[in-house]
DNA sequence: AACCGACGGTTTGAATAATGAACCGCAACA
DNA sequence: TGTTGCGGTTCATTATTCAAACCGTCGGTT
């Protein structure tokens, strides 16, 4: 691993419930020498991608990134048109609808929207990290992966989330075949209890899968009309944010679809 | 300059207007070699922070800054206290009010509000880069910076934007003196013609200027009575935004108010 | 078709920069 | 008064990065 590469992987450990890293955490966390961190997030600072805060002068995030995803949105507006796609799906299914990307080999929520047809509803956060092997998007995305991607993934310790969370590489690899016929992964209570999940993949402009979009509803409230109302809404949503986004979809999903 | 920085500076290059860059442009801009510059964009796009978009395979930011900035935004609400306070002040001066933070050593806009009251306004573009020599912004922040920072800046060559802008470093630094004692910067068709703007500095918790708070104002409406109107807003909203970012005045400051 | 220039990307020995163990001063704690 | 853990620094060793030349490819031109 290159030397900036390391670097911006120290970002990664920052987090919504860990906003605040000290240099010797930050070594520990990465494995890497305390000296090293230092000179790392000395540089990172002079570029104003981290900040010095707190009593410890412990590191968090910097406002560079304020600039910089202002810049990203306006040359590839994803967010916007994200959130014009997942607003109609969540007034049409009546459920939270989100979507997420894939950034190295971690999912994280870009997008979210709520439904106010009811009173209960599944919740999320920005920036959210999701497991790619106990959620709907994750198995989306995997299913259509390259195959290197998929067993690095599956080879990692699979942590189970819930008591259903399902751990084992070899069944899930089944299920990744199911979800890549379907063009559909489906999830109960996989990521959290009480939790009912429907995700289809998402595209780029080489036709490679970068990320997902999803229907999270309380598994109390599915049943066969809602489930099919869901799964209609997304076959629907999910091509047309891979259009918008400037995506194409694969041949083999083109047809399946047909 | 250290590796990490030489990667991260490649990002500072794009911009509103340049959003898509290849290899050897970005060679050229940098002055670094393309073998080194294609090798530290391979690593910044492994991390998502750059992808390859188009038929010439050229780069463009990448999604991991819509995470990263989601994330600093939710350890420091520093955006959205910005809007807020900034709505209030263009709705009280009937002005554009923008503010713009310091990054390494440019200036860039965070955020801007724009009044309705009047169908002529000044009108901005998000994460502008603003030139610290012929903006009240950047004059703002120069009075208040540590004098290393301020020769640096001086010493560069400085671009006349208009026939107005003053480029002549004896006098600009006799401008900052005047600033520092008035704790605010005025600035009369220097960065663009027509374009009259007061600006006032905002600190961090340390005391350090970390950017300034400003109203640009049409030059054609500007009069006595609208000047005192903005500078006493502007004196309000300032110091109220420092310590809404969590931020101090530094003890000159506060003595100069009272 | 042959040529041209510019593109993204790759190779090379030579030079530069990253590395990590030990160390420093400091503050909290016992 | 000794111990622990913190952020930060030093310096000889060593691995990474650099610059220049080189590929193959693509569009346009002659």
């Amino acid at each position: 691993m290159g030397t900036v590469s390391k670097a911006l992987s120290l970002l990664t450990y920052f987090s919504r419930s860990q906003s605040l890293i000290g240099l010797s955490e930050l070594s520990r966390l990465s494995g890497l020498n305390k000296a090293t961190v230092h000179r790392l997030m000395s540089e990172l600072q002079a570029q104003g991608f981290v900040e010095q805060a707190g009593a410890g002068r412990e590191y968090r995030l910097g406002v560079a990134f304020l600039r910089l995803a202002a810049l990203r949105e306006a040359a590839v507006p994803m967010r916007d048109v994200t959130l014009d796609v997942l607003t109609e799906l969540a007034e049409a299914t009546g459920e939270t609808a989100h979507v997420s990307l894939l950034q190295g080999d971690t999912l994280s929520t870009l997008a979210y929207v709520y439904s106010h047809q009811h009173g209960t509803r599944v919740t999320m956060e920005d920036a959210d990290i999701l497991p790619l092997h106990a959620t709907s998007s994750g198995l989306c995305v995997l299913s259509f992966s390259a195959d290197a991607f998929v067993d690095a993934a599956l080879e990692a310790k699979l942590e189970k989330l819930t008591e259903q969370t399902e751990v084992n590489p070899t069944k899930l690899r089944a299920i990744l075949a199911e979800v890549r016929e379907n063009q559909m992964a489906e999830s109960v209570a996989n990521f959290e209890a009480d939790v009912h999940t429907h995700a289809m993949p998402l595209f780029d402009s080489r036709q490679a899968c970068i990320g997902a979009i999803a229907v999270a509803a309380p598994v109390s409230r599915m049943n066969a009309a809602h489930r099919d109302n869901i799964r209609a809404q997304l076959r629907d949503a999910a091509p047309r944010l891979t259009r918008l986004m400037g995506g194409f979809l694969p041949q083999s999903f083109k047809e399946a679809a047909a």
